[in-house]
DNA sequence: TTGCTCCTCACGTCACGTGAGGTGGC
DNA sequence: TTGCTCCTCACGTCACGTGAGGTGGC
C-alpha cells in the first residue's frame, strides 16, 4: 500500500510482520487472524503467504480492543460499529466531493449523527453505572476509616 | 432457612423456585446452576431434589451480574471477589464480638479497607477510560452539527 | 391422565489459547 | 544446515445456550 505525502511524493508505507503486529497492538497472533477470518480486518500478504499488517490495521485492532473491553461489544456487534465508522469515512470522502448533491448531503450528516448519538447513549448509560458503583465503594470505604477513627 | 424479625419471633423466609429465581434475576435457569457448580452460591434444595434460592442468593446472583457486565471480571475472579465480601461481613461480626481483642480488629478493619480501595483504584481507571471515550464521540457529534449549520 | 416445572447429561457456541506439524527467508 | 518466524489444521477452554429424555407435585 502507498501514501501520498504533502509533497506529492508516494512513500511505500512500513507494514509489519504479524509477529510484530500482535506485540505493537497488544493481543496473540491467534486473535489478529481470527478477526481476519471474520472479515473485521484484511491485512496485506507478501508472495510467501505472511499476513502484512498496516498502521490503519493496528488501529482497527485497537478499536476492537476497545469496543470489547470497555463496552462488552461481542464481534458481531462490533462487525457492525466498524461497517458504520467505515461508512462514515465514506460520508466524508462524499461530503467534499461538489458532484454529491446537496439533499444527499444532508442524509449523510443525518446518518453519522444517529450512529454517534446512539453510541453516546450506550457509553453514557455504562459510566452512570460505573459511577454509581464508585459511590458506594466510597461509602464503605468511609464506614471502614472512621471505624478505624473511634478506635 | 429462618430469620428472626426485630420482635424475635422466627419467620420462614420465602424461597424460590429455580423458574422464578432466574426470572427474578434476569438470567437462564442454566446461569444459575452452573454459578452454583463452581461454588458462586449455594441454593437450598427440596426433598424432592429441586433448589431453593433465597433473598441472598439472588442479591449474590446480581452482584455476579454486575461484575462481569459492568468490570468485566471473569468468574474466578468474581470467586475472589465474593470470597473477600463474605469475609467482610464475617469481619463486622467479628467485630461486634466483644470477645475480640483489639490487635485483632485493627487488622480486620486494615484488611477489608485494603480491598475496598484495591477495587476502587479499578473502577476508578475504567470510569476514566468511558469518560474519555464519551469526550472523543462529544467531539465527533459537535463537528457533525458544525457541518449542518454551516450547510 | 395431562400440564407444568424441575432434574441431569451432553453437545454447541463464541473468542480465542495452545500445541502439532510443516514451510520459507537470513 | 540451523534458527526464527510464519503458515494451517485442530482440539481445548470459559460461560453459558439449547435441546434430549426423564421425574415429580397440582
Amino acid at each position: 500500500m502507498t501514501t501520498a505525502t504533502a509533497a506529492g511524493v508516494v512513500e511505500t508505507e512500513a507494514l509489519m510482520s504479524i509477529g510484530a503486529a500482535a506485540q505493537s497492538a497488544g493481543v496473540t497472533e491467534r486473535a489478529l487472524r481470527y478477526y481476519q477470518e471474520l472479515g473485521l480486518i484484511n491485512p496485506g500478504v507478501t508472495a510467501g503467504g505472511s499476513r502484512r499488517y498496516s498502521r490503519r490495521d493496528l488501529e482497527r485492532v485497537a478499536r476492537i480492543r476497545e469496543l470489547q473491553s470497555l463496552l462488552g461489544f461481542n464481534l458481531d456487534e462490533i462487525a457492525v460499529v466498524l461497517a458504520n465508522e467505515d461508512r462514515t469515512a465514506a460520508i466524508k470522502e462524499a461530503y467534499l466531493d461538489e458532484e454529491t448533491p446537496e439533499s444527499c448531503r444532508r442524509q449523510l450528516l443525518e446518518e453519522s449523527l444517529q450512529l454517534a448519538c446512539q453510541m453516546r447513549r450506550t457509553v453514557e448509560a455504562k459510566r452512570r453505572a460505573l459511577e454509581s458503583f464508585l459511590d458506594d465503594l466510597d461509602q464503605r470505604i468511609e464506614r471502614i476509616r472512621a471505624k478505624m477513627a473511634d478506635e
